[in-house]
DNA sequence: TTGAAAGCGCTAACAA
DNA sequence: TTGTTAGCGCTTTCAA
């Protein structure tokens, strides 16, 4: 492989010259310039990415912290936050946890070992209190998961609205006996919860211990539900179901024809993410839209301000930003 | 940030010591190894990954080219490719193309600037011509799709026979009339065309020309299949559409449901992938599986083998596997 | 078993 | 406008 040295001297010029001339800076001659683009071209020369980085103390790589790319959600938050980074010069390095505490700690290393420029996350597995000094080794922003009462910049949505928007949807189309699906881990899950319950509230409604269905995220999982509401008292369980993905929502679907329920008559069914498989089933699945592209998007510019900020010197500003959120009416409520 | 320097200084010992430690090298007193973690430990010092890539000439990273995750079809092979890259310590640095010749064109770039020690595709949108000079920088392994006549390692799905299964079996429920969606620029898409004129063939069958669909991967190509199909005389139009993905196959499932088909009465459908959606969708969709998870799993095991032997010196040996396919059957056709 | 020293390939401050 | 020079932080001979 060719170095800058081999260059310097095929082009008969310094390495700061040749340097100068990859970098685009000014106070080069044009003669010179094309000499040293010639012997570059004659040698195949590429500089060396890793002497690069540890000479500038720079990798222009974001590290991007995901649960599992299978979920669809991601990809589509993945196409956002690259889109932004390319058009900026940055590289992603896209980390999946698998929901995993000790594989988001590996991950959270590399900005440690400067192997990243800064990180994102989209979903969090430890507690804030082992995340939070990984913040002095560089910038972080928390993605679609939030955590309201630490120091840190966030892009989410408006989680309490969605859920408050798909109950009400759902009293208002006559249904008393609303099951939930959700998650009681993460700040995210438990303002779903809130606006969720506040809907019921204010129907005169509450919610029932044993509909409430915890921890749930697969096409499988949402399988299992069906299966439970199909144990219960036929006189007394649900005739509506709100989920907290699509995937949920499909899984419960796709069983409930098994056992020969007819959706939305025998029960209702509302996912989360408007996903494309939403439009795709049958019925139509009524879903709550995150604008997960755009959220995407915006995490990335807040990330890249961070780190023109850094280069000024200025301390991080923490920034929240809070997207909209909507109710999708289709077929299955 | 710490450097080793300092936690030398700190432990009394020398740059090297620290280093072995690091390392994990035989040949170091107990008691010093000890000295070196507690420095290590009390300085919070992490080697700096850019200064160990330039000095080792290892990035302990593989590049994986995918044309976009959003396609639940890659995240699959992505897991099995991570699983196996994880277990041997290293990383995976997936790069979207979007089926750009450019972007693809850059990320082979990444090979020659040493940031990545190797390069799988999952498709390939250059001329091989110009992806070939590209091997003299580092290994290359071809996944999914492929080039029977060129020197490179390969692992990929026997895609005649997969195409063969699927024809026989829609000729064997009856259909004489098989529209087929495929692509012509690919030997992957090729083969699968071959496959499907000799199972019409044995069958005294022939593929018309108005039925072939060219270049399909979406949803909404789907449908823009279906309407199509609807534009055709009703005398003489296609029982049955043999396509080459899910997604496909999907679209034009929506699609013929809101224009009144029913399916597989008005029309059979046959996917490719058997993803999680084939399942879900109603009528539940009969398609060709593809191994992909373990598709993977065996190309990351060829990789590493080369990066091994690589390693030892030895020329790169080229490998070819090829995977079983299967058919799903299911109540689309 | 340990340390000294060289150098991986590059950039940037400084001098000219 | 260009070149000289000093490292960035690490690993690895080589010698002790």
């Amino acid at each position: 492989m060719a170095t800058i040295e081999d260059v310097a001297k095929l082009a008969g010029l310094s390495r700061s010259t040749v340097s100068r001339v990859i970098n685009n800076h000014p106070y080069v001659t044009e003669k010179k310039r094309q000499l040293v683009y010639d012997a570059m071209r004659q040698l195949e020369y590429h500089p060396n990415s890793s002497a690069q980085r540890l000479r500038t103390q720079k990798t222009n790589t974001i590290a991007v912290l995901v649960p599992r790319l299978t979920n669809p959600f991601f990809p589509l938050l993945v196409e956002g936050l690259e889109e932004v980074a390319v058009e900026n010069g940055f590289q992603l390095l896209i980390c999946q946890t698998q929901a995993n505490e000790e594989k988001e700690l590996s991950f959270l290393h590399m900005l440690t070992t400067k192997q990243v420029d800064g990180l994102i996350f989209t979903s969090i597995e430890n507690e804030w209190s082992t995340v939070e000094p990984y913040m002095q080794s560089g910038p972080m922003v928390l993605c679609n998961e939030y955590r309201s009462d630490v120091n840190v910049s966030i892009v989410r949505l408006d989680q309490v609205k969605g859920s408050y928007l798909g109950a009400q949807y759902l009293i208002d189309k006559g249904h008393q006996a609303i099951a939930y699906c959700g998650a009681t881990t993460s700040e995210l899950g438990r303002d779903r919860e809130k606006g969720f319950i506040q809907a019921l509230a204010e129907a005169g409604l509450s919610l029932k211990k044993e509909w409430y269905f915890d921890n749930l995220y697969s096409i499988d999982c949402g399988k299992r539900v069906l299966r439970n509401i199909l144990e219960m008292d036929p006189n007394d369980r649900p005739t509506a179901v709100f989920t907290g993905s699509d995937e949920v929502a499909a899984g419960i679907m796709k069983e409930a024809r098994q056992k020969g329920l007819s959706i939305p008559k025998d029960l209702a069914v509302i996912g989360f993410d408007d996903q494309p498989i939403a439009e795709l089933l049958e019925p139509s699945l009524t879903t709550i839209r995150q604008p997960t592209k755009d959220m995407g998007r915006q995490t990335m510019e807040v990330m890249l301000s961070m780190l023109t900020n850094e280069q000024k010197k200025h301390p991080y500003e923490r920034k929240v930003v809070e997207l909209p959120i909507e109710l999708i009416k289709r077929e299955s409520v």
